[in-house]
Parts: C-alpha cells; sequence; structure tokens
DNA sequence: GAGGGACACTAAACGGGAATCACCCAGTCG
DNA sequence: CGACTGGGTGATTCCCGTTTAGTGTCCCTC
C-alpha cells in the first residue's frame, strides 16, 4: 500500500506528551484554573481544552476530577506541613511556636482559598474514602505537629482549663473559624484582618494559657 | 352537559393545588429533603417527585432551585434571630448574654447542619446577588443583635484587646470555626462536643474579656 | 522489513443535573 | 359561547463528569 498522503486524521493532535510529561501538564494546568475559578470552575473539559488535549485524555492519567484536585490539595498542605516541621524545630517557648504555627496556618488559608475550601470547609461527602485518604493524613499530622507544642504548654501545667487536646482543637478551630468566613463572606464589612488574626490569637491564648 | 366520567387525560394530575397551596408543599418536601441529603441531594426532580409533580412545576412557584432552598434557610435564621432577640430582652449582665447567644449559635449549627453549611459555609458565589438578600440581612440582623451586649461590655471598658467590633467578629468566627469542624469533618476523632464548645467560650471570653 | 502489542489519545455517547420552551387543560368572566 | 388566565406538562437545551469503542503511533520482536 503506497504510502499516500492521508492527511494527518486530526491535523493538530498533540505530540504524544510522553505519560509523564502529560501528567504534570495536566496538573499544572489544573493548578492554574483551580486557583484562579475554584472547585466548580474547574471543570474537566476547561482543563483537558486549557492543556490541548480531549477530555478524556485526563483519564489516562487521572481517576477522576477529584484526584487531580486533590493532588494539588496534597502539594499545598505539605507546603503547610513543612512550615509546621520548621516552626516545630525553632528553639522558642512552646507559645510562640504555636502561635507562629497558627499564624503561618491562616496565611496558607488567605493565600490559598480555593484548596483551604476544598480540604478544610467541604464535607468530602461525596468524594470515596480512599481517594482522601492521603489528605486526610497529611491533615492529621500537620494537626500532630501542631498539637505537640500545645502538649508541651500542658505537661507545663499552664493550661487553664481542659485537656492539652480539647486546647489544640479549640485553638485549631477558633483560627479555622476565623479564615474560612474571610474566605467565604469577603463581601461582608470585615475590621482589618491581620488585627483579626492577632485579636484570635491573643484572645485564645491568654485565654487558654497561664504564664 | 352530563358530567360524564371522561378519564381525566393524566389519570394521576395532581388536583391543582390552588397555588400558594403547592407552594407549601414543595417547601415541606424540599425541607424534608434538605435536612436529610444536603444540598446537592435535594434535587429539584426529587423535590418534584416527592409533592407528585412534575418537575417543571417547581418554577411555577420559585425562580430556581437556590430560591426554594434560601427561603428554608432564611425561616431556620429567622428563628436563630428570635432566639438572640428573646436572651437580649433577659434581664443578666452582658458577658452571660453573649454566652447565652453564642451557645445557642452553635446549637443551632449543629441542629441544622445543612443548613449552616448553606448558609455560613459556602461563597455564594454562583448565587445572584439579589437572591441571597433577605439571608444577608437576616445574618447581619443576627450579628447586630449579638454585637449589642459586646457594645456593652466595651462601654464598661472591660475589653482586654481591640475593639468591640473586633471582639464581636472574633467571639463569632471562633464558635462558627468550631461548629464548621464538627459538622463537615464528622469522622475526625474529636473530643466531646459539649466540653469543646465550652472550652472555646472560657477561652474566648476569658481572653478577650476582663471582670 | 513486516507483524503485533502497548500506549496515548480521540469522538461519540450516557446519565443526570438545572433550567427553558411550547404547549395543554380546567375554570372563570364578559 | 368564547377568550383569557394560571397551574401544569413533556420535550428539549446546555453543561457536567464519566464510559465506551475505536484510532494513530511508537517500539519490540521475528
Amino acid at each position: 500500500m503506497t504510502v499516500v498522503l492521508k492527511k494527518p486524521h486530526k491535523s493538530a493532535r498533540k505530540p504524544k506528551g510522553d505519560g509523564h510529561l502529560r501528567r504534570g501538564e495536566i496538573l499544572a494546568a489544573a493548578e492554574r484554573i483551580f486557583i484562579a475559578e475554584g472547585y466548580a470552575g474547574a471543570t474537566i473539559r476547561k482543563i483537558a481544552d486549557a492543556v490541548g488535549v480531549s477530555s478524556t485524555a485526563l483519564y489516562m492519567h487521572f481517576r477522576d476530577k477529584d484526584q487531580i484536585l486533590m493532588e494539588i490539595s496534597n502539594d499545598a498542605i505539605e507546603r503547610l506541613l513543612t512550615l509546621n516541621i520548621e516552626i516545630a524545630a525553632q528553639p522558642i517557648d512552646p507559645v510562640s511556636r504555636v502561635r507562629l504555627m497558627l499564624e503561618a496556618y491562616m496565611k496558607f488559608a488567605l493565600d490559598n482559598p480555593n484548596t483551604y475550601q476544598l480540604v478544610f470547609c467541604s464535607t468530602g461527602e461525596h468524594i470515596s474514602q480512599d481517594k482522601i485518604a492521603d489528605t486526610l493524613e497529611l491533615g492529621d499530622r500537620c494537626f500532630e505537629k501542631f498539637s505537640e507544642p500545645v502538649h508541651q504548654i500542658a505537661a507545663q501545667g499552664r493550661l487553664r482549663s481542659g485537656s492539652a487536646v480539647q486546647a489544640a482543637e479549640v485553638l485549631w478551630s477558633g483560627c479555622h473559624g476565623l479564615v474560612s468566613l474571610l474566605i467565604t463572606k469577603p463581601s461582608r464589612g470585615w475590621s482589618d484582618q491581620d488585627q483579626l488574626m492577632k485579636v484570635m490569637l491573643d484572645g485564645l491564648l491568654y485565654g487558654l494559657v497561664t504564664d
């Protein structure tokens, strides 16, 4: 059969991203869109278009949409965990460590609002358990790292009330509440963000910890 | 004209709910489903089926799905506002009022998790502004009612740091953080809910207010 | 060189969401 | 009687995530 110049079935077919390469391209495009437009805005088709590939192609590299976004989120949370580990290594008193970690946490949330919402503000009910297992484990490790200095404070007998675990959970959830409201209700007339974070931290730490 | 038994075109067509009646039926069914299955689970089709009517019929009485669920949520928030007004009327010191209101708030959240999430945990970006205007106004009125005793405390010079508005926002968002995490991450191993709420309230009030 | 996989990729389709369209039917009123 | 009205409908549209069946291309072996 003569190799007649059969016009290439679809002229602009992507040159076979060599597997791993394409995977990275997809993640990059997905991250860009997800950061800009959030979970609902980061459509499979939009991501595929951005990569220049058919929407079906994404399923070559990822099980489904959630896996793509969870992978992105996991990278982000890993950065948060790294921050916590760095702070944990600093030779300062545990209360300062707690404060630094919570400040880093809130800054992370405000810098990555869509990731933060996906991980910390959604029930994840429609997401099968194995898919978010990594994320949950990373989140747990973050909380464990944060709990360490709180336990140290408790061991020093400086907890005004409640157990170390309760104090850690309250400190965390208090800061979570502030940033989650700042993120989800930006149009509300809030006081200055930095001042609010300071009042929250001062209030909680003063209220929970004696010196 | 003899009332001949003409078989009713579609045997099971609902007997013309007389407008306002049908509206109530839809709201009731929607509330039931929404409470049981949340925002995503409360499908237009499911609601319509529960009422025994075609999905299109819902658009006779409501602009869209969000209007139905916002109307339900508004009813709930109105109950919360009523609670706040009742507490505001009690002849007790402002700190107790603040505590009672926050306790009622958290109890409300845990008792109405789906409504709470819809109103306080979602960005409401895809919802046109006029649709949530009522909800926003109700929410603001709740916050205003809650702010009153905080301002009284500030007027007594008993605020440890920050302005009255900042203190109110921090108190609110701290409690919001706790209940929103309890709602969205129920599988996490939390300490006892009541104790957590107490630690949060004690901590924040002690940290923000002097006596 | 010619098979034949394996693999990246694709078009087309599916099912299920919200929302719209054009139409229909039963009363009511002039 | 006849037109109007308002609740109601089935079919349709559009978009979503996902599945299926098939296509093009590379590489490895004979």
